[in-house]
DNA sequence: GCGTTCGCTTGATCCACGTCAACCACGGTA
DNA sequence: TACCGTGGTTGACGTGGATCAAGCGAACGC
């Protein structure tokens, strides 16, 4: 709660861990744009830092809504169920990325969030985020800033899923995660995909198997080198010049 | 600008008409929940009323973003265009509802908004936007709300894209277009459909041929009557049951 | 009033992806 | 080291929806 502690080391080391301030990812995060004052402002708000271990829920679809998350560490999957069982992936977020915009439309989360390797949180209650956002004019239009990138990028699975054959769609699946890593200081050639190929499926609305050929292919083709979830990008424009194949 | 103009009975006519306070889907729009001292303060904001005839863009993507649009009347499409040329209908939308939350992540609009028939719009500058809602909490919490709803709602096309079959999509369309219709005063019955085949189609992740079948395949089963753009639905029940048949 | 255009319907055919099934690779455990 | 379970690959085959094509009715311009 309190930003410095001086009387207590352990503490005080916690809460340093756990500031905005002192966060690699502020670039990337809720924080973006802020002034050192206003930093130690959202530093207060941000109490509470969790982890979730691999597999395990940071929320579910129908509970109740009262905080957003920002990805601390870690990796999480999104998705959405059908009374049938049907699962659609919505989206697989990252460090620096919100998590429960969703769940402020009607004060319950309309979606299960999923952590997909151990996983760390900052949980950031919205309340009081609406309130601080009053006072920080910075952060009241980052945050809708941020709401609004939500909104566009859901487009883009639109278009992905409405026009984009099978090929199509696993090139920009896998130009979009590099984009991101490379944007988080990692390769943007070598990676792991934290997610099984049923979950990459459901994301892009086409079955395990589908998935798995693309791979197959683009790895024939010589566009990446696949070894489980081991994947390398040897072609960047091979998987570009893919996504203007239409028909 | 001015809410009252008692000296210019011209004028004062029409600024009661494009007043929030004055209008019939407060409860629908950005009005919502507000006191009448509020609506009195978003009246001054929403100054501009502007007319877009059938056909004609609202706005463009790539066009610099400045204000978000209430739709006062009429009815509009927005979708996203490949470079190839390839469409995706992201959405329609009908009075009462937002347009332009796109734009404000890069402060420019990243799709298009066309009129399907002649339409009224509120223009909402979206900086005085900002500075309202600081002020006013119910109507920064709305906005949010809004913005929300609008995630939660393309979580749904995904699912629709994703893992829906030909004939449940287009059930879960006419379902979802009998609701809003409802909401509105309307029939949830019988209406009409703005949009084109070929339009529905592109938003389905459909051909138009597809979605046309799906038309014809319903009035054989008696769940509606089609008659080119004029919709009723006979048996509601029948389309919902169509939704939960999955494989 | 008439031709033209646009949107819609319907049929025949095709193919991308789904389905089903067998097998394999890896990691964890006994 | 053997065993098992989970996830991934690959092949053979089936099918839902795309494609191609023809015809038709409503709306519009002249």
């Amino acid at each position: 709660m309190a930003r410095i502690q001086p009387l207590n080391q352990e503490i005080s080391l916690t809460v340093i861990k756990t500031a905005c301030s002192n966060c690699n990812l502020r670039e990337l995060c809720l924080p973006f744009g802020l002034s050192t004052e206003e930093l130690a402002r959202l530093d207060d708000m941000v109490s509470t830092r969790r982890r979730i271990k691999r597999g395990d829920h940071l929320y579910r679809a129908g509970e109740g809504f009262d905080a957003i998350y920002a990805i601390r560490s870690g990796f999480f999957k999104t998705d959405v169920l059908l009374e049938d069982g049907r699962e659609q992936v919505t989206g697989f977020q990252m460090a620096g990325e919100l998590l429960g915009l969703d769940g402020i439309s009607t004060e319950h989360h309309t979606c299960n969030a999923i952590a997909l390797e151990d996983s760390e949180i900052c949980a950031i209650p919205f309340s009081r985020l609406e309130v601080l956002s009053r006072e920080i004019h910075t952060l009241q239009h980052h945050f809708h800033k941020v709401m609004s990138r939500e909104i566009v990028r859901d487009h883009g699975v639109m278009m992905l899923l409405g026009t984009m054959r099978a090929e199509e769609r696993l090139a920009a699946f896998l130009l979009n995660l590099s984009q991101r890593f490379t944007a988080r200081g990692f390769s943007h050639a070598e990676f792991y995909l934290r997610m099984t190929r049923e979950e990459i499926g459901s994301y892009l609305g086409l079955k395990l198997e589908t998935v798995s050929r693309a791979f197959s292919k683009f790895q024939e083709e010589g566009y990446i080198a696949v070894q489980q979830k081991h994947i390398r990008i040897l072609n960047v424009n091979g998987l570009k010049a893919l996504m203007n194949h239409q028909r």
